[in-house]
DNA sequence: CTTATAATTAACTATGTGGTTAAATAACCA
DNA sequence: TGGTTATTTAACCACATAGTTAATTATAAG
């Protein structure tokens, strides 16, 4: 899993690494911050190597500031996989389509019903 | 790994799969035929594996006809993904301000050289 | 120099992932 | 019935992931 995109997914691939990202969007915060909603659930080692990933990812960025190590958020990388998943905005969009096509013919079948259906 | 969301960028988070995708939105494939472009690299066990995966995820339906099991993709779960990352799509916009800043800064900097900066 | 706080590393465990080969199942074809 | 094609399942393996506890490093503050 070498290539930039699958380290990316990979990455968001987790909820606790989404909620990081998403107190990292608020705002800088130490690890100890990014912990704390965590703490009741895993050890902090377990923070640590979550952070490690998103870092690998390139979705953080962690400084050095006394015996801190303030993170920041570095969404570069979900730009590209937003781009990836750009692609396939038609065809999510063509399933509303074929969602409001299936409410009309519904609509349709209402008034038209007693006529019985062919199967298929 | 239950929730949607990590099922689908789970899944996304590996080129194979990716490509299936790719392929899937040319349009309605069999195993064999998604198998294809694989089968120098990898069983074909390996690729029903990817194909349970993407399934799992709802990225895409099988159907049966005869002997093939013809797939068609279902980007639906890609708009839930997409919109997950809409939200962070200041931050990635807001460093390219940012680097267009730094490039300013520097460009000033040359003119100024020779000031010391304290440190913060 | 000692202690306290912040964070990481080490060593270990359980489970998941991605691959394999060999065998089984499913549906068609003759 | 038997053979062919398409696909899946089973059993296995190597390695990755997500977690643990205990020990270690780094910095600050008395």
């Amino acid at each position: 899993m070498e290539d930039h995109l699958s380290l990316t997914f990979q990455a968001l691939a987790d909820p606790t690494r989404r909620a990081m990202l998403a107190r990292l969007s608020k705002g800088e915060a130490s690890v100890t911050d990014l912990a704390k909603p965590f703490l009741k659930n895993m050890s902090l080692p377990a923070v640590t190597k979550h952070l490690k990933v998103l870092e690998k990812a390139g979705l953080i960025t962690k400084t050095r500031e006394a015996q801190w190590r303030p993170c920041r958020i570095n969404a570069a990388p979900l730009k590209d996989a937003s781009d990836w998943m750009e692609v396939y905005r038609e065809f999510w969009e063509e399933s509303f389509d074929r969602l409001d096509e299936y409410l009309k013919k519904l609509k349709a079948e209402k008034k038209t019903k007693g006529k019985k259906d062919g199967k298929k």
